[in-house]
DNA sequence: TCATAATGATAGTAATACTATTATATTTGC
DNA sequence: GCAAATATAATAGTATTACTATCATTATGA
């Protein structure tokens, strides 16, 4: 019996599956070899013909757990962001302050992940490699009106507003808490991706945090926070 | 003897093309249909075998002017920064004003397109749209390296580079121009598509320009540029 | 232990992303 | 105005992808 559940809450849209990838030893190697996989070799290159390969099983087994790689995708996507919210939730709770909150948000939200504790099948580092790289594909695609239908983005939305929320206890007049909150998220990942490919794009610094310490001052000018 | 030239200087990089589509019929409509074809169906479904069918041509001959749809896709980003770039420029000449210049810059780079004049075979209203939705798949790819190599980026970079210069020149300790330009190029096209398909991760208005007015804000309270 | 479910093995299909070859127009240079 | 060069069309073919279907085998568990 597999009893491969995370520890904690992290609540993932059944839709995005055939069936549960944490209920088996297959489902979980499908999970941590395919994030291993696309974060080496980029979405486009992985199949599940590859994948089995790699796992000693067939193309068919894991049509058992996935429609097709752009659901496996999403779902690893979904894993991530209802993680980060658990650990957004995590880094504020108890703490009054929404100054004080918002800069341990933005911080949780733009650095780079440095734990791999939370499940054993899913290696946190190298999921948010993927999600850097590979995410937006998910959305920026004819299928996300019919995916947003299924709640694919629920997970996503739900901390955006979270995040927006903390922003308008500390001005309810800011009109826009949304695009702020965003542009933030899908910002630090360009921004990191940029470094990595594109240098000219960006203004990184080896050995600093500069995504996380730009985002901060960014949003903390905006909203007028003296430091 | 077709000169299909642009009136203006855009400049493509040879190496993204086989044939010029600029120097003959058959490469205009390669062009304008691949505009048309993308926008409506999006670049996943764009195949040349359909593209050819549309134009009454074949596939073959589609292959003479590009190695694939991926450096298809390129040479209309590549288009689409070059005539932005352009675009920047008259929006700037004689403006000594470097505060000026920038809030133009802003819009310039963040605003709906409303023209179409350039050139006959494109269609910039259309052009920008495949750009928000899709020339994110240019550059998050496998091949960006080797692509970035071969310069497919240089008019981007350049871009980016002669705004982060308008920064610097009214706030030369500032030390992040090239995050900011490329967070906001980039976080405008996201806003735009939100708008469209995932209403709630954005605060846009119908009816007003709120990535323009979002954008422009942020800058020049991150410069502290009074009003 | 019998039934049920999960996986493996194998095969097959339509579409994609090309490449190659040959035939037929069309331009252009003289 | 004609030959040579060039561009395009027509056709065919290949390897790979993204699936679907069927049936055999192996666990699991009530």
């Amino acid at each position: 019996m597999h009893v491969l559940q995370s520890k904690i809450g992290i609540k993932i849209n059944a839709k995005v599956y055939k069936k549960d990838p944490l209920s088996s030893e297959l489902g979980g190697k499908i999970l941590s070899h395919s994030i291993a996989f696309i974060e080496e070799a980029g979405f486009e290159d992985f199949t599940f013909r590859k994948l089995a390969q790699l796992i000693n099983s067939t193309e068919a087994s894991i049509y058992r757990y996935f429609e097709n790689k752009h659901n496996l995708l999403a779902y690893l996507t979904m894993w991530y962001w209802s993680w980060m919210e658990y650990r957004v939730f995590m880094t504020t709770v108890n703490i009054d302050c929404p100054k004080i909150r918002l800069r341990r948000v933005i911080k949780c939200l733009t650095e780079e992940v440095k734990e791999d504790n939370e499940v054993q099948q899913i290696d946190e580092i190298k999921l948010q490699r993927v999600v850097i790289t590979e995410s937006s594909k998910v959305y920026i695609s004819k299928k996300v009106d019919q995916d947003n239908e299924l709640g694919f983005f629920l997970v996503y939305k739900d901390l955006v507003q979270r995040v927006a929320d903390i922003i308008l206890e500390i001005n309810p007049k800011f009109k826009y808490p949304h695009m702020m909150v965003s542009t933030i998220i899908e910002g630090a990942h360009h921004q990191r991706f940029f470094a990595n490919h594109l240098p000219r794009l960006t203004d990184i610094i080896p050995g600093e945090d500069t995504v996380t310490t730009f985002y901060t001052e960014l949003i903390e000018r905006e909203l007028s926070i003296e430091k």
